[in-house]
DNA sequence: ACTTACGGTAAGGTATGACTTACCAAGAAG
DNA sequence: CTTCTTGGTAAGTCATACCTTACCGTAAGT
């Protein structure tokens, strides 16, 4: 496997939210400071933090100090490395056409 | 955009946990009744069932019965999905090069 | 220096989620 | 018809997740 498993597990985990995909969605959009994230969302600022310091674990995005802002910016590898392991499944999916419910029913007299 | 918003949600939120990921991984490798699952599994044959309705109701598996056994199997559409939306991304990401950090840095005089 | 802007972290409340055991319905088998 | 197998569901426990307010440190502006 080329992926590591505890960074899948986060990234999804990360990306169950649908507040945390938000942001991430609006981080990839544009890179932005925290507190203009926040003014796009209910949540208050604190909670954006959080979910940013989630994403961040995650590897999904990234930040750059700029005087008192932080910067927010996406990850390509974070992406890349949901991609992939989707990827993985879905050619193992492809090729079990013969590994799914006909092989069941074939292989069990049923 | 080409997919259910809440499908989405629900895709991402039961792939999150692990132990439900690797009962999906199972039934991606072979088509299996319930208790087959669980024998594989440390936790209880209710929980193994209790996660197969949550990744039924995100659409990524289905069942057949077949007498009293309860045969589920993956569905490729539900990986589509997923997948659909992570390549979106994936496409902004790469076009992204000028909305990363460098356009906010230009943009803002810093 | 003082004040304001920005944002990370702590503490705590509340909801959700994963698991257990107990129970029940339905089909197969004797 | 009775018995065993299979598996879905209910009830309850316990941990985790998300949010809030409060607080603090740091940099910028006047």
């Amino acid at each position: 496997m080329t992926y590591q498993e505890g960074t899948i597990d986060s990234a999804f985990a990360a990306l169950a939210d649908p507040t945390r995909r938000a942001v991430f969605e609006a981080v990839i959009a544009e890179a932005q400071p925290v507190g203009m994230l926040a003014s796009n969302f209910t949540v208050s600022r604190p909670a954006i933090s959080q979910h940013l310091k989630v994403l961040s674990d995650a590897g999904l995005v990234d930040r750059q100090r700029v005087g008192t802002r932080n910067i927010y910016f996406a990850r390509r590898e974070g992406l890349q490395a949901l991609r992939d392991y989707l990827n993985g499944f879905w050619d193992q999916a492809l090729a079990s056409y013969e590994t799914g419910l006909d092989k069941w029913l074939k292989e069990n007299k049923a």
